[in-house]
RNA sequence: GGGAUCGUAGUUCAGUUUGGUUAGAACGCCGGCCUGUCAAGCCGGAGGUCGCCGGUUCGAGCCCGGUCGGUCCCGCCA
């Protein structure tokens, strides 16, 4: 090219005036005036006008004239004061233009799907298709250069507090616990299979094995699970584990890596040490092991009144060792029609199977609507100054089995949060969510799974339960949640063979199908495996709340769809049949 | 795997309730006018397989069945 640019779009200002440089980028508007003519020509620093007028260059105005938007233009000129009553107050170059002398064009745009000026001028499908275009708007361009600047801060931070950065293999051993893997298919070995790591948690504990007692990644995880607003089949985590530490010590890495990076980014600053609930605590308190705690709400024990009412609903579930709890909303009642209470309804019976959902009124200090009338007047009264109830205040309550009741009474409570406007916005809420059980009943299998991952040491105080009363084991897992997603989640793993062993066993893994799938981490453990733990950040989710955006594809450059399809290159596609045949693959149909 | 919802010019939408002449608007695009705008303005023009397939009907953008795609949710996500 023969203007290469000597300054940005986003850097003159007054204090340039006189000077001659030249400028590369977009047209991001064209304003032919059929004499002057102006254009705002952008590049990821901002925006500057040039202008083009005709009584001193009048070719280079013929040639503007038939320049559109996103067209790739170089302009030298000479940098101007605007005349007065023409500075633009809304942009930070608003004080000057160029007078332009010399113009390149380096590459003209056919007409635009959506405008670059406005993201909701084309609808989401479209915008993924030619994302590139999506990515030149300001939005995503904000996004992704605060996404470059985490990395920046993470590797930073990391590095100076003694951390080693590694990478790990994409192509790698398929392990049958946990999410669907992505499979690839060896030519080499016939019928057999890489995975893509899920996560590299086999590989770190490795690491630890070999002496790097500081490691860290930020890696590409793939799961071949479906998709929502916040999930995506291929994301980033920050991976980290260290040796000879305990579970406090990776809480608090996490915490200064977390406050580290909402400082640098938003400077926002997060408490220097982040509040902690056990697992059990937010299951009962808030519906759900990821509370969102920027609002209060909290899911209220109804039991102990529930078997003093004449409702045969609650004193069934309660008798066949079920839940009553009660979510009290204030002053509200009065938008809370029948048929609101009806689709709230409507939605738990749809998601959460739940049977029916129960209210009350507050009418002055008086129940009344719903259920009111299953309670006797000296309950009424009791539950009343109890619960500190006022006028138009609205009390549901929800009855069903113990785990159904809470997650579908913390949905309610989301859900209502959001309707009513409860949520603060610009609040930034951490919590360390503590004591999770090591294990899970899985109904489909009829055995104990690992909530975590098998890897995952249980609490040394519960040790002596693990053969008689296994649902009971507390883990030393820990999940930092921030308003209410999921940001980080590690643990404390086992490191020794024989705890291996028995968690293996727990699981329903007998020793060959343990020595198959885990083998080579078996016999690592027995050559001198320390004490270690660790903890992943999501790294997407961590951009999305410095975003203060609630969609993942937001903040990955590339992303897919919630079928897991990229909309722009057209991945998954078919492939030749000489590409099947080495791989020794068939389809079937 | 299940549920909800959307699909009409290049784009964003209206039209679907109550089937009926030539499917509209705005932005964008093309042409013309216009020398200080910054979402420039004014005038004119082109642009449609109403996602796709089938059905009902004298007649379907509109009703029915199926299908494909987007989004959100439940299951799933150690």
């Amino acid at each position: 090219m023969r203007l290469k640019r000597t300054v940005t779009c986003g850097q003159l200002t007054t204090a340039n005036i006189n000077q001659e440089v030249i400028l590369n980028g977009w047209i991001a508007t064209s304003r032919d005036h059929g004499g002057v003519i102006f254009l705002d020509l952008r590049d990821r620093y901002g925006k500057t006008q040039v202008t083009f007028n005709p009584d001193q260059t009048p070719e280079l105005a013929v040639e503007a004239k038939r320049l559109g938007m996103e067209d790739v233009i170089a302009v030298r000129g000479m940098v101007r004061a605007r005349p007065d009553g023409n500075i633009n107050s809304t942009m930070p170059t608003g004080e000057i233009e160029l007078i332009v002398s010399e113009l390149e064009v380096l590459n003209e745009a056919q007409p635009l799907p959506f405008l670059v000026s406005d993201r909701e001028s084309g609808s989401e499908d479209l915008r993924l298709e030619y994302r590139y275009l999506e990515l030149r708007t300001e939005e995503l361009q904000k996004i992704m250069a605060m996404r470059s600047k985490t990395y920046e801060s993470t590797r930073r931070r990391l590095s100076a507090e003694g951390f080693m950065e590694f990478e790990t293999p994409v192509l790698m051993k398929s392990t049958p616990e946990g999410a669907r893997d992505y499979l690839v298919p060896s030519r080499i070995h016939k019928g057999r299979f890489y995975a893509l790591p899920q996560s590299p948690q086999t590989y770190k504990q490795l690491l630890m094995i070999a002496g790097f007692d500081k490691y860290f990644q930020i890696v590409k995880c793939f799961r071949d699970e479906d998709l929502r607003a916040d999930r995506q089949p291929e994301f980033t985590q920050i991976d980290i584990e260290m040796s000879f530490v305990d579970q406090d010590d990776v809480i608090g890495l996490a915490t200064r890596i977390a406050r580290g990076i909402f400082k640098d980014i938003l400077d926002y600053e997060l408490p220097e040490t982040f509040p902690t609930m056990s697992y059990k605590n937010a299951m009962e308190t808030y519906g759900s092991d990821k509370p969102d705690i920027r609002f209060e709400m909290e899911l209220i024990e109804f039991a102990r009144y529930a078997e003093k009412t004449d409702f045969a609903v609650f004193k069934d579930n309660l008798a066949a060792g079920g839940r009553v709890k009660a979510l009290v909303l204030k002053k509200a009642a009065d938008k809370y029609s029948r048929k609101v209470t009806d689709d709230l309804t409507a939605w738990l019976k749809t998601y959460y199977g739940l049977k029916g959902l129960a209210f009350v009124k507050l009418e002055q200090s008086d129940f009344s609507a719903g259920i009111s009338k299953f309670f006797p007047d000296d309950l009424q009264k009791k539950i009343v100054s109890d619960l500190g109830l006022e006028h138009n205040d609205i009390v549901f309550f929800v009855s069903d089995t113990g785990p159904r009741t809470l997650q579908s009474l913390g949905a309610l409570r989301l859900e209502l949060a959001k309707r009513e406007n409860l949520i603060p916005k610009d609040i930034i809420s951490p919590l360390f969510v503590l004591d999770f059980p090591l294990l899970d009943w899985d109904e489909d299998s009829q055995r104990y799974i690992a909530m975590h991952h098998p890897f995952t040491s249980p609490n040394p105080e519960d040790i002596e339960l693990m053969e008689s009363d296994p649902g009971k084991v507390r883990a030393r897992a820990y999940d930092l949640v921030i308003n209410g997603y999921e940001v980080a989640g590690g643990s404390i793993r086992i490191h020794t063979r024989e705890m291996q062993s028995r968690m293996f066993e727990l699981i329903g893994m007998d020793e060959a199908e343990a020595q198959a799938r885990f083998g080579f981490l078996l016999k690592a453990f027995k050559y001198g495996a320390p004490p270690h733990g660790g903890i992943a950040f999501g790294f997407d989710r961590l951009i999305m709340l410095l975003a203060g955006t609630e969609n993942i594809r937001d903040v990955i450059a590339f992303p897919k769809t919630t079928s897991a399809a990229s909309l722009m290159d057209e991945a998954p596609s078919w492939v030749d049949e000489h590409q099947l045949k080495e791989l020794h693959i068939k389809l079937l149909d």
